[in-house]
DNA sequence: AGCACGCCGACT
DNA sequence: GTCGGCGTGCTC
C-alpha cells in the first residue's frame, strides 16, 4: 500500500493522506472524495509507511489519477512550497494560483493539436497553378492551417493534394522542434559605453544566479540592454521569462520582441482564454517557447530550461498581489532565478527603495544607464504651481490652463494626469447635506455622467443616480469634486479646437479601444490626453510636451510611508515621457504646499537624491527596508466582533512576543476604509530590525492563530512584507 | 474554503 | 410539526 500526501483546493494548511495501490508521482493531479464532495488534489508527498497522526480507518483511497507525469518540475514545486511557507498560505490556495484555470478544472495537460501540412511525395509537380504554389511553399517547410490562410493558399487545393497522396496532414505540435536552430537576431542597435558594460556584466553571469538592478532614466536604452542580454541567454539554448506590470503589455511591446528574435514568443496575461493560457503554460514546460512575456502570475510557469528572468518596471505596484495570498511577483522571480541558477534583471528608471537598498548593500549588482540614448533629446522643466488663493475650474488652475494653451498652439500634445476617475466624487443633498454613500463600504459614491449612475470604486456597485435624497427626499442633488470625466468635459469646452481622449477604466474597457486610442495619439488625432494611472505606464508619446499632475498633495500627507516614494516614481516616470524627440518638455505640478521639502527634493534634485533622503528617514523611523514587517489583517462582517478579536489577539501576541525581544508589536488599528464590501477590517503590524527574528516569530503563526480559536465569523490573514499598510 | 449537522425561533 | 437561520466543527 502506498500513502499519498495530497494538497486540496481549499484554504487549509495541512496535506491529507490517501491510500493508493500504485505510486503516483509528486505533482500529479488526482480525483478525490473529500468530505462529501469530489475534488481534484495534487500529490505533494509519497510514502510507503502509514501516517502516525491519522487513524488508519479514516484514510480513503484515491480516485482516478489525471496525470501520468507531473507538469511541474522540481523548481516549480519548490517555488510553490516556498511561497506557501513564506506567506503562510495554505498549499492548496497556492496551487490554485500557480496553474491555469483549465488544469485546476481537470483538463488534460496536453497542448492543443495544431493541424499542419507537409509534403508526402517530394517529386510531385502539379500543373494546376494553385496546387503548384502549395507544393512550392511546403518544400520550404511544413505549414499550419493559419499559415496557409495567411499565404493565401487555397484549402480546397490542399485537400485535392491530400487526396492524390502528394500532401499529408499531421499534428505540428507533436513534431520535434529545435526552437534555437537557425537563431537570428535582427534590429540590433549600437550600444553606448554604459549599455555595453551592462550587457557584458549580465552576459558574464549567464549560467549563474545573480541579481542585477538596471537603473536607467527613461530613454536611456534599457530595452536594448534587455534585448542583447536575452540574446546571450538564447545563444546558450535557454529560455527567457520577461515579467511586466499588469497593464504594460501592449501588442507593440510583443511586436518589439518579435522584431528582434526568431524564436517562438508567448504572452501570459488576463486577456487570454483558458485554453490559450494552458497552451502557453505547457509550451514553456516543453521548451517550445523561447521567450515568455507575462504579468505577475507568469512566475509560476514551469520552464524546461530557464536561462534568464527580466522584471521590467520592478517598482510597479502590480507585482504585489493584493488579494488572497499576497505574494510579490518580483521577489518570487528572484527566488525562481536562484532555483534555476540564472541571472535576474530588475529594470526601472525609478527602482523601489527596497531594491535601491539591496543594490547599495551588495546583494544586487547595480548597473546604471544615466544618459539618454536618444540623440538631441529635449530638456525637461518643472513648474510648481501654488494653488493658494487660486480659483480653480474643474480642478485646473488658471496657470495650468495658460501653459496648456501655449503648448497646444504650438501643435504639441498635452497630458493631464489625475488618479480619480468618474465625473464627481461626491453627490450632496442641498436640503439636509447628506452625501451619498456606498452601503457596502465606508466610501462616497462617485457620479458618472455618461451613464448617469453613481458607483462605488471599492466594490463593483453601480446604481442609477437617484432623483431625490434617499435620506430626506429632497430633490436637486448636486455634485462636488472632479474626476477625469469632468475634466475632459471642461477641457472640451475650454479648448473646443483641440480634440481630447480620456484613458481610464471607463473608457478603456477593451484592448481594442486602448489600441485605437493609442494609435490616435501617435498620429496626432488627439491633442489633449486625460487619464489615470493607465496613462503613466510605459507608453511612449513623442509629441507630448507638457504633463500636468493635478492632485499630488494627498501623497505628501498620507499615513502610508510609501506614498512619497510612489509620488517620486510617478513624477520621474511622467517627466521622462515628455521632452523627447528634440522637443523641450514641461511638467506642471499643482499643490497647496509648494515649499514642501519632499516635493522640492523630488523636483529639484531628482530621484536619486530623493532615495537618499527617504532612506535616511526610513532608517531613522525604523521603517522598511531597514525593518521587516508582517501585517495581520482581521476581517469580519460583524464590526464589534472584529474589534474585540483584534484586542484579544493583540493581548495574546503581546505575551507571545515576550520571548522575542527583537520584535515590535503595534496596537491594532482600523483599516483606512474600515468597511469594505460589507466587511470590517482591523490591522495589527509586527516589525523587526532583524529579518531572522521576524521569521522566527511568525514561524508558527498559523498554529498560534489556530490555537487562539479566533471566534467564528472573523478571519485572520497574514501578509508578509506588506506594501499596503492602511488596508 | 465548503459542507453537514444541530440547535433554536417562527410560521403553516 | 417542519422550515430555515446560523454557529460549530470536520475534512485523510
Amino acid at each position: 500500500m502506498i500513502y499519498l500526501q495530497l494538497a486540496v483546493p481549499r484554504t487549509l494548511f495541512s496535506l491529507f493522506t490517501y491510500k493508493s495501490d500504485v505510486a503516483v508521482p509528486i505533482g500529479c493531479r488526482v480525483h478525490l472524495s473529500f468530505g462529501t464532495s469530489d475534488i481534484i488534489g495534487v500529490v505533494m508527498g509519497i510514502s510507503e509507511t502509514p501516517p502516525l497522526d491519522v487513524p488508519l480507518h479514516k484514510l480513503k483511497p484515491i480516485g482516478p489519477v489525471i496525470d501520468e507525469k507531473p507538469y511541474w518540475n522540481q523548481q516549480t514545486l519548490e517555488l510553490i512550497r516556498f511561497i506557501s511557507r513564506y506567506q503562510h498560505a495554505g498549499i492548496g490556495a497556492i496551487i490554485d494560483l500557480a496553474q491555469p484555470v483549465a488544469l485546476r478544472k481537470g483538463a488534460p495537460a496536453t497542448r492543443r493539436k495544431l493541424k499542419g501540412f507537409r509534403l508526402a511525395d517530394p517529386d510531385v509537380a502539379p500543373k494546376n497553378p494553385q496546387q503548384a504554389r502549395i507544393v512550392e511553399a511546403l518544400k520550404v517547410q511544413p505549414l499550419s492551417v493559419q499559415e496557409c490562410r495567411g499565404m493565401n493558399l487555397s484549402m480546397s487545393a490542399v485537400s485535392s493534394l491530400i487526396r492524390r497522396g502528394a500532401v499529408e496532414s499531421f499534428d505540428l505540435n507533436g513534431m520535434e522542434m529545435d526552437i534555437y536552430a537557425d537563431l537570428r537576431f535582427s534590429n540590433r542597435l549600437e550600444l553606448n559605453d554604459e549599455q555595453r558594460q551592462a550587457v557584458d556584466a549580465i552576459s558574464a553571469a549567464v549560467g549563474t544566479f545573480k541579481v542585477f538592478l538596471l537603473q536607467g532614466v527613461t530613454g536611456s536604452g534599457k530595452t536594448e540592454v534587455y534585448m542583447q542580454a536575452i540574446e546571450k541567454a538564447l545563444k546558450t539554448r535557454k529560455q527567457v521569462l520577461v515579467m511586466i506590470p499588469e497593464i504594460g503589455l501592449t501588442p507593440q511591446s510583443i511586436a518589439r520582441f518579435h522584431s528582434h528574435f526568431n524564436v517562438p514568443i508567448a504572452a501570459m496575461h488576463s486577456a487570454l482564454t483558458d485554453r490559450e493560457r494552458l497552451d502557453n503554460y505547457l509550451s514553456c514546460r516543453d521548451g517550445r517557447v523561447g521567450i515568455l512575456i507575462g504579468t505577475r502570475s507568469s512566475v509560476f510557469t514551469p520552464f524546461k530550461d530557464l536561462g534568464m528572468i527580466i522584471v521590467d518596471e520592478e517598482h510597479d505596484q502590480s507585482y504585489k498581489q493584493q488579494d488572497t495570498c499576497r505574494y510579490n511577483g518580483r521577489d518570487l522571480a528572484i527566488y525562481k532565478g536562484k532555483l534555476a541558477s540564472c541571472p535576474v534583471i530588475l529594470g526601472s528608471a525609478t527602482p523601489s527603495l527596497e531594491t535601491v537598498a539591496n543594490a547599495a548593500n551588495g546583494r544586487y549588482v547595480p548597473l546604471r544607464l544615466s544618459r539618454r540614448a536618444v540623440a538631441n533629446a529635449g530638456k525637461v522643466q518643472t513648474e510648481i504651481i501654488d494653488l493658494k488663493g487660486q480659483s480653480l475650474e474643474s480642478g485646473l488652475s488658471p496657470r495650468v490652463l495658460t501653459l496648456m494653451e501655449e503648448e497646444l498652439k504650438q501643435d504639441h500634445q498635452v497630458l493631464v494626469f489625475l488618479n480619480r476617475r468618474g465625473y464627481a466624487n461626491q453627490v450632496i443633498c442641498p436640503a439636509c447635506g447628506h452625501v451619498l454613500q456606498c452601503d457596502a463600504c465606508d466610501s462616497y459614491l462617485t457620479y458618472h455622467k455618461y451613464n448617469h449612475t453613481v458607483n462605488c470604486h471599492h466594490c463593483e456597485q453601480v446604481r442609477e443616480m437617484p432623483d431625490r435624497c434617499p435620506k430626506c427626499g429632497a430633490g436637486g442633488l448636486y455634485v462636488h469634486g472632479n474626476g477625469t470625466e469632468q475634466i475632459e468635459e471642461f477641457l472640451r469646452q475650454r479648448f473646443p479646437d483641440y480634440p481630447s481622449v480620456r484613458f481610464d477604466r471607463d473608457t478603456m474597457s477593451s484592448p481594442q479601444k486602448l489600441r485605437d486610442s493609442l494609435a490616435g495619439i501617435l498620429n496626432n488625432e488627439y491633442r489633449i490626453l486625460i487619464g489615470t494611472q493607465i496613462l503613466a505606464k510605459g507608453h511612449h508619446f513623442p509629441n507630448v510636451t507638457m504633463i500636468a499632475l493635478l492632485n499630488i498633495d494627498g501623497a505628501l500627507f498620507s499615513n502610508d510611508f510609501r506614498a512619497t516614494e510612489h509620488l517620486a516614481q510617478l513624477y520621474t516616470q511622467v517627466a521622462g515621457r515628455t521632452g523627447r524627440e528634440e522637443k523641450n518638455g514641461l511638467v506642471a505640478l499643482q499643490t497647496y504646499v509648494p515649499q514642501n521639502i519632499v516635493l522640492q527634493t523630488i523636483v529639484g534634485q531628482g530621484y536619486d537624491a530623493f532615495c537618499q533622503q527617504c532612506l535616511a528617514e526610513r532608517r531613522y523611523l525604523n521603517l522598511p527596508p531597514f525593518t521587516h514587517q508582517v501585517l495581520l489583517r482581521l476581517e469580519s462582517a460583524d464590526r464589534a466582533r472584529v474589534h474585540q478579536e483584534a484586542v484579544a489577539l493583540h493581548g495574546a501576541l503581546k505575551r507571545y512576543a515576550e520571548n522575542f525581544p527583537g520584535v515590535e508589536l503595534g496596537s491594532p488599528y482600523q483599516a483606512l476604509m474600515e468597511k469594505k464590501q460589507n466587511k470590517y477590517h482591523m490591522l495589527i503590524m509586527l516589525q523587526s530590525a532583524v529579518r531572522a527574528d521576524m521569521l522566527k516569530f511568525i514561524a508558527n503563526i498559523d498554529t498560534f492563530l489556530e490555537d487562539k480559536k479566533i471566534s467564528t465569523g472573523v478571519k485572520c490573514y497574514v501578509d508578509v512584507d506588506p506594501t499596503e499598510i492602511l488596508q
